[in-house]
DNA sequence: ATGAAAGCGCTAACAG
DNA sequence: CTGTTAGCGCTTTCAT
C-alpha cells in the first residue's frame, strides 16, 4: 500500500504538503503547479486514502450506524435504507448497515460494532410502523427513530402519517362520487390501524357523510383476511372498500372473482402500501396510497446531521415528523 | 472518550498490560487478579475500544465491503444480506453495504470508500442473475461476485443452480402423475431462462418424455406475461404447467380464474422463487422453487473468508459455485 | 508557501 | 509477568 509519505517522498515535497495538495485544503495556499504536481505523482503511485488513519486524526469518523430489523423480511426497508443512503453520501457520510433481524443479541451487538467504529450516530429504523422501547445504547450517541418511535419521546422520530394516508384513501373514492364507502381495517390496534381509521373517519365527515360502523370489518392485514372480508363487505351495500393494505385488497380482489363480482365495475378498491409486486399487477392495477419510505429514510438522516450540527439543541429532541402519504392512482376506482 | 489510557492509569498498570487484559490476549500471561481488576475499570469508566485505531495499529480493519445493484428494488437481496452478514459476524467481521441501485457512478464511490476504509475484501453481487463485467477496482482486493458472474471468469462466483431449480420443478409435476407438462419461459435469453429450459429437458428425458415444443410458451416474465399465455397453455392440452416465476404464476392463475379453469383440478402449477408475498397467499397457495438467497450470501462470504486466508491460492479463482434451489410444496400440485 | 513535529488511540515487539 | 517504546498513516499547529 503506498502511503502519503510515499507520495510526499516521490514529489519532493513535505509531507504535509502533500496532505494539503490531496485534499485540496482551502485553508492553505500551496501554489497550484505544486498542488498539480502531488497530484499527478499520487495518481501515478496509485495512491488511496487510508481512511482509517484520517478519521483517527482528525476525530470524525465520516460513518453512520443504520440498524433495521429487518432488510431482509421486508420488502419496505430497502427503500428506506436507499435514501438514508442517498442523504447521508450527500453529506460525506456513508452508512454501516445492520439488520438485527429482530434479534436484541444482535442488536446488541450491533451497537458495539457501532459505537466502536466511532458513528457520528445512529438510525433506528424498523419495518412496521410501532413503538419502540430504545436501547439504552442509543442515547450515547446523536440518533433518530425511523419507522417507529420511542412513546417517552426521547429520541426524534420521522414516520408515515397515517391519518393523511387513511384520509388521501378515503378521498380517493369520495371524490368519485362513493357515499357507501367500506374499510376493511386491521384488527390489532396499531399506528397504522388506529391513524388510517381516524383518517377515514375525518374524510368521512368533512365530506359530510356519518360514519357507519356497519361499514367497518375488522379482519388480518393480509391476504387471507381480505378474503374472509368479502361477504361482509358485500353484505353492506357499500359500493367501494378502503383495503387497510395492498395485500388485503388482493385477497379480497380474489374473493370478488370468485363471486363474480367485477372491479371497479361492481365495486371500486383502494388498497395502501403500494407494495408494487402486488399493486401494480393486480387485475385491474390497483389504486392505493403509497408509504413515503424513501422520504422516511432520506428525512431520517438529515434530521440526524442536523441535529449533529447543532448539538444539545432541545427543539428536535422527541420530535415526531409526520411524513405525507401520496396516492397512487392506477385503474381500481371507478367514478360513479 | 475515556481512552485505553485512562483505564491503564486508573488501574494502576501500563497501558500495555491493559491492553492485554481487555483484549483477553492469549499470547501473554497476566494473572487473573489484574485481568480481573482492568476489566472492571474499564467497565466502570465506561470504556469502549475505538475500533479506528485499533484497525489502525494492526493493519486489518475487519471490515468486509457488500456491493448490491438493488437493495431497494429486490425483495431477493434482503435474504442475500442477511446470509452473508451472518457469516460475516460468525468470522468477526462486519459489513459495510452500499447499494449502487445500478448506477455505475455510485458503484464508483462505493469502492472509493471500501477500499479507502480498507475493507478485507468486496461481495459484488446483482440482484438478478446475470453476467457481469466486474469494475477493475475489484481486482484490487480479495472478492467474490454473488448471484452473477464473469464471463472471463477471473473472479470466484456463487450462484443459484438454475438447471437443477427447472429439473426440481418439472420433477414435482412428474411425481404427482402429470406427462404434458406446459413450460412458461421468459422470453428473454437469461442465466435462469436458458437453465430453466435446460432442467425441464433434462427432467422430461429422464422420465422418458419427449420434449414437445408445442408445450413451451415464451412470455415476459411477470404477472402480465402469465396472464397473456393463457390461451396457449389451454390450448397445449397439458394437464400442469411450469411458470418461470411466481409472477407469472399470478398472471396465469388470474387469467385462468377469469375462464373458469380451477387450480389444482383442472390444471397443476409450479412456480419459482418462491416470493413469499405471492406464492404463500395466492388461491391456491403455490407450490414451487426456492431461489436460496440466504445461502447465496453466506457462502459467498465463506469463500471470500476462505480465499482470503489461503492468499495467493489459485484454486477458487474463477471458480463458480452452484447453490441448489429447493422445493417448496404448497396447494396448486394435483395428484393424477 | 512549506516543513517539522506532535499527536489521534491502540498494538506488538522488546526489554526487564 | 509487566512496562517502554516504536510505530500504524494521516491531520494540523507552529515555525520558518
Amino acid at each position: 500500500m503506498v502511503t502519503l509519505q510515499d507520495v510526499a517522498r516521490a514529489a519532493g515535497v513535505s509531507i504535509a504538503t502533500a496532505s494539503w495538495a490531496v485534499n485540496d485544503n482551502k485553508d492553505v495556499r500551496i501554489p497550484e503547479s505544486t498542488r498539480i504536481k502531488v497530484r499527478k505523482v499520487a495518481e501515478e503511485l496509485g495512491y488511496r486514502q487510508n481512511a482509517l488513519a484520517r478519521s483517527l486524526a482528525r476525530g470524525r469518523s465520516d460513518l453512520i450506524g443504520f440498524i433495521s430489523d429487518g432488510v431482509a423480511t421486508s420488502p419496505f426497508a430497502g427503500q428506506v435504507i436507499q435514501g438514508a443512503q442517498d442523504e447521508a453520501w450527500r453529506n460525506g457520510k456513508i452508512l454501516l448497515i445492520v439488520d438485527t433481524n429482530g434479534d436484541p443479541l444482535i442488536e446488541q451487538r450491533a451497537f458495539s460494532f457501532m459505537l466502536e467504529r466511532r458513528v457520528e450516530g445512529i438510525a433506528y429504523s424498523s419495518w412496521v410502523h410501532h413503538a419502540v422501547k430504545p436501547p439504552e445504547e442509543l442515547k450515547q450517541v446523536n440518533s433518530v427513530l425511523i419507522n417507529c418511535f420511542d412513546e417517552s419521546r426521547r429520541f426524534p422520530a420521522v414516520v408515515p402519517d397515517e391519518v393523511q394516508g387513511g384520509r388521501t384513501a378515503t378521498e380517493l373514492l369520495l371524490a368519485a362520487g362513493h357515499r357507501r364507502i367500506a374499510f376493511i381495517n386491521e384488527k390489532e390496534p396499531s399506528p397504522a390501524s388506529v391513524g388510517r381509521l381516524t383518517g377515514y373517519k375525518k374524510a368521512l365527515s368533512t365530506a359530510g357523510i356519518e360514519f357507519d360502523a356497519g361499514l367497518l370489518t375488522e379482519s388480518t392485514a393480509d391476504q387471507e383476511g381480505g378474503y374472509r372480508a368479502a361477504g361482509r363487505v358485500l353484505a353492506s351495500g357499500a359500493t367501494a372498500v378502503f383495503c387497510h393494505n395492498d395485500r388485503t385488497a388482493m385477497g379480497l380482489l380474489d374473493a370478488l372473482h370468485e363471486r363474480g363480482v367485477r372491479v371497479p365495475q361492481d365495486l371500486s378498491l383502494v388498497g395502501f402500501d403500494n407494495q408494487e409486486v402486488i399493486s401494480a399487477h393486480l387485475h385491474p392495477a390497483l389504486t392505493t396510497v403509497g408509504l413515503p419510505q424513501y422520504d422516511l429514510g432520506l428525512l431520517g438522516i438529515r434530521a440526524l446531521l442536523a441535529h449533529g450540527r447543532q448539538a444539545g439543541a432541545v427543539s428536535a429532541v422527541g420530535e415526531v415528523l409526520r411524513v405525507a402519504c401520496p396516492a397512487i392512482v392506477r385503474e381500481s376506482i371507478r367514478a360513479l
